[in-house]
DNA sequence: CGTATTACCCAGTAATTCAGTCAACTATTG
DNA sequence: CAATAGTTGACTGAATTACTGGGTAATACG
């Protein structure tokens, strides 16, 4: 099973950029300081969420990535799965060929336990995340250090 | 989030041992002879699992491995935990201390996993597994090559 | 008693994967 | 043209996994 921090820092830059879309293209650096991701594997990060077209890019001056669909269009499980391959619990993905060609004793279990963790997933929308009080407090705080995020969260 | 081979073995293991209870103890040869799975590397892993009290030991000749429990009251996630340190998604370890020591933006998003996947294996004991059709298929198969399995797989 | 059988323990290793870096390149804006 | 920002690919150090081997301790059986 794949979820390392790479899924997760792709979670998390993507909710950054729902976050500050309404203020244009964000950059890798905006995101970068923000969330103490290295820019560089931002970088690669976001060249495979550009292929699985979550994103677009803006070169030039001024530029960055925007977000390709609305925010409550996509989840969290397409995410993971752009950056990760995939997210399976399998040995065999989804092959069931493990033991020797045939499927292992715990195969099925495996199976179960990828759809579950799949449909929760992809249950959850960036937009569902956004709208967390909490996502709304530790992006404030965030905000203090360098941007700004004007009207975003004033209230509490 | 950790679910590599190890947990998987060790699962599988387990469920084998399960499914031969009534012959007596089970050698880890005759487990690793069944499921492919390494001895030596078996044996590391039994040492987890006899350490947090999932199986208890007969040395000697005719000796092997037991479950310390029925089989229905020992459930997946108990043995994935045993070998595994524990199945947690978030990158803290449940502290909220990955951003600089605050809580990351996506920190909830990994706790609520986390509860996901805990509760769905916990709902899911060895019992349970023994009983499914497929189960009975592959260990029936299984059985041919070397290991008479009597009766235990005997309709369809 | 002694030997075969099994669990137990520890140290070590090859391969893989992750997390992150670096450097060179291309496209766009102004 | 210069500055900005994305695009790409190769590369590295560290950690972890998966696995091996050698030796020790307990027990049953003859
Ligand atoms: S996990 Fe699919 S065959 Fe073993
Ligand atoms: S996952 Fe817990 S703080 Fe980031």
């Amino acid at each position: 099973m794949r979820l390392t921090t790479k899924g997760r820092y792709a979670v998390t830059a993507m909710l950054d950029l729902a976050i500050h879309a309404r203020q244009g293209p964000v950059s890798l650096s905006d995101i970068s300081g923000r969330q103490a991701i290295s820019l560089s594997y931002l970088e690669q990060l976001f060249a495979k969420l550009r292929r699985n077209g979550l994103v677009e890019s803006i070169r030039g001056p001024g530029g960055g990535y925007r977000l390709s669909r609305q925010d409550h269009e996509i989840n969290v499980a397409e995410i993971v799965d752009a950056v990760n391959e995939t997210i399976d619990a399998t040995r065999c993905n989804q092959k069931g060929d493990c033991h020797d060609g045939e499927k292992c004793l715990t195969h099925h279990l495996w199976m179960d336990l990828s759809d579950q963790i799949h449909g929760f997933l992809s249950g959850i929308s960036l937009n569902h995340l956004v709208d967390r009080r909490e996502t709304l407090e530790i992006s404030r705080r965030q905000g203090r250090k360098g941007e700004r995020i004007s009207a975003l969260a004033e209230e509490d």
